[in-house]
DNA sequence: CTTGTATACTTGAGTACGCAACGATCTTAG
DNA sequence: CTAAGATCGTTGCGTACTCAAGTATACAAG
């Protein structure tokens, strides 16, 4: 219970902050960030909006409109998909990977300085493996009993 | 770094499912909740606003119009203060104590089942007090510099 | 007293989402 | 082929916030 108030309160801290630096360096927001860092790691650079919903924990929708923001930015362009007309793949541009490069010194730096820097290695290491454990689905035990 | 994401994805994951939970049982949002559990421990059950903001991580702002859902429902009365007009108490009515009494008995099962299940004792401490280390405020030191 | 300046709270406008409903497309069964 | 059902994406609408500006009060200095 502790540990939960805890994890609420320095989430909300810790995201504000950091959205203020991120906003203000490079004009993005942390979910916007964390869809390039996706993409950018992603093969060819580019998904299917469904995947990218499910790997930053958005809806559909959210990713949608955080799309459309970042295709008018210029930094990810739509491309369709050959074998499945539903698809539209987002692709990073060239802009977007210069941008999530040059965002990512500061950001991982901000990370470090508001978060890892409370910690030592071993202490980060395992903060890692017990966040790990938390899930990140709706627990699908609650609906079948 | 690693330990940053899940942070961030188990936040996002388990916040979602509280909530919905939350909304269902008890027609409240998490903020809702995390106000009234404040105000339930609060001296006289009452606390000035400003100091609920600083509490619960939210502005003056958000303060204001989420009380004002809460006071439409009746779970909290406002109530001025003698010696400073300025500011407002916002108290806990009776129906606020017995709601967030009922409230309580099943967002801390769900808070156990979602989050404290995934660690032992001793880990749940070990959890508490790394994330206890993280930062409440703003970072002052990056404005001085 | 008046004139700042700080604090408490509210309000208007904007934003980043979620949910539910929709159209389009794929897949499978017949 | 048609029909039924699932999946991908978008859109309308609602909501829970934030920020900036405004009002009212307190307090301190002249």
């Amino acid at each position: 219970m502790a540990a939960w108030l805890r994890f609420l309160r320095a989430h909300a801290a810790i995201t504000r902050e950091l959205s203020v630096r991120l906003e203000e360096q490079h004009g993005l927001t942390l979910s916007d960030f964390d869809v390039l860092v996706q993409l950018y790691h992603a093969e060819g650079r580019a998904m299917r909006r469904v995947d990218i919903a499910r790997q930053v924990l958005l809806t559909a929708s959210g990713i949608t409109r955080l799309l459309d923001g970042l295709e008018h930015s210029g930094l990810v362009e739509k491309r369709p998909c050959q074998s499945d007309a539903r698809v539209s793949y987002a692709a990073l541009t060239e802009a977007g990977v210069r941008k999530i490069e040059a965002a990512r010194e500061t950001h991982h730096a901000d990370i470090q300085e508001l978060f890892g820097s409370n910690f030592e290695r071993g202490e980060q290491e395992t903060l890692a493996e017990l966040l790990g454990r938390l899930p990140l689905a709706p627990t699908a035990e609650a609906c079948s009993g």
